[in-house]
DNA sequence: AAGTCGGGGCT
DNA sequence: AGCCCAGACTT
């Protein structure tokens, strides 16, 4: 049972009652979401690009605020990147408001401010990829595009007992013809969704909830009883781990040292308090360190609680100190002074938000 | 194809 | 502790 061609995996599957099925139960079962109030194709892409590798729950407030501060593509495109960048702190993944800002900008001069509906053009906007695409075409556009997600992938995985690796990029193409032969073309917004809620709310990763199902009876798992066999994914490699010294630097002013991170890579251009890798550094080191870096006098010095942070390929692991100067004469472009209420101002991610509550 | 890029929720 | 999540981009 391996490597069947999309014909053979389809070769017994009611495409025209499982539709019926799964729409119908998509009318009646949806959530109430803020990005299913309207078909603004705006909304909705912002809510895909938030959404992706993100759960609904988190999403919502963050959505609710991001089109109250930038209701249109041409308000978001006239933003300023640190205003984008606050509204998106700690959502994660800040390349995604990067590529969603540089988008509707090129459609702000290329498309006069409107989302475009032709496919190409859509698919060439930075952040849109075959998801997405699929996703905004569908549930905007009504054009019966595949939309694959992890959702979809694990709910056919099952019904069609699929066993190909779906950590592959090429096995999301296989779901792609799937999807192309099995859509509903009368209705792509609630088929493409109907299959996301589903594997939301029923077919989920453990414990599904199959006696609710509006779709058991096409569900190959289901009948062979293997859905905890399905879908089949590789493991992740174990994240690298990362020590550092971070200092909370003031000044006989009270106020703090931060810096803005360079504009690529880990947390582009979001704020942080001075860190170094402990590799190789003794903390004894760190007086004589901190006066020879900006020609000052360390006053005193405070060990505060240790910042334990988890991405998803690496973990931080931060040695925090509050450390007193009498002033900062040499301080590098990238840094400034703030006193503690002007924090707010900045971006800053997770693991630095978590240092900031400790101060107060 | 593999690596990079966040953070939270669940078990 | 590990896995999951409405993935895209870079190399």
């Amino acid at each position: 049972m391996k490597n069947l061609s999309t014909k053979e995996y389809l070769d017994t599957f009611n495409k025209g009652a499982f539709q019926v099925s799964l729409i119908n139960w998509f009318k009646s079962s949806q959530r109430t979401l803020p990005w299913r109030a309207d078909k603004d194709p705006y909304k909705i892409w912002v809510s895909e690009i938030m959404l992706q590798q993100t759960q609904v729950d988190t999403v919502i407030p963050y959505f609710n605020n991001f089109i109250e501060q930038f209701p249109t593509p041409i308000a978001l495109a006239e933003a300023e990147e640190q205003d984008v960048l606050k509204a998106w702190e700690g959502l994660g993944y800040y390349s995604r408001a990067r590529n969603l800002q540089a988008a509707v900008r090129e459609v702000k001069e290329s498309y006069h401010g409107k989302v475009p509906e032709d496919k190409d053009q859509l698919s060439a906007l930075k952040g849109i990829g075959p998801y997405t695409l699929g996703a905004i075409m569908s549930i905007a556009f009504e054009q019966a595009e595949p939309a694959v997600d992890g959702n979809v992938m694990r709910v056919l995985a099952r019904i069609l007992n699929i066993n190909e690796d779906i950590a592959k990029p090429r096995t999301r193409k296989l779901f792609e013809l799937i999807v192309r032969e099995i859509i509903a073309s009368h209705d792509p917004s609630s088929f493409n969704q109907g299959l996301m809620e589903l594997g939301a709310l029923v077919c989920r990763p453990k414990n599904p909830k199959c006696d609710h199902c509006p779709v058991q009876e096409y569900c190959q798992a289901n009948t062979l009883a293997i859905q905890g066999m399905l879908p089949v994914k590789t493991k992740a490699k174990k994240q690298k781990k990362l020590s550092y010294y971070t200092f909370v630097i003031e000044n006989n002013k009270g106020e703090l040292l931060v810096e803005k991170r360079p504009d690529n890579g880990l947390l582009a251009s979001l704020w942080q308090f001075p860190m170094i890798e402990t590799k190789g550094v003794d903390m004894n080191m760190i007086p004589a360190f901190i006066e020879a870096t900006f020609h000052t006098n360390v006053l005193t010095i405070k060990q505060l609680a240790p910042v334990r942070h988890v991405f998803s390929h690496l973990i931080w692991q931060m040695d925090v100190y509050a450390i007193k100067v009498d002033q900062l004469p040499q301080i590098a472009a990238n840094q400034l002074m703030l006193i503690s209420n002007q924090l707010s101002d900045y971006p800053f991610p997770v693991p630095h938000q978590r240092i900031i509550n400790m101060l107060v």
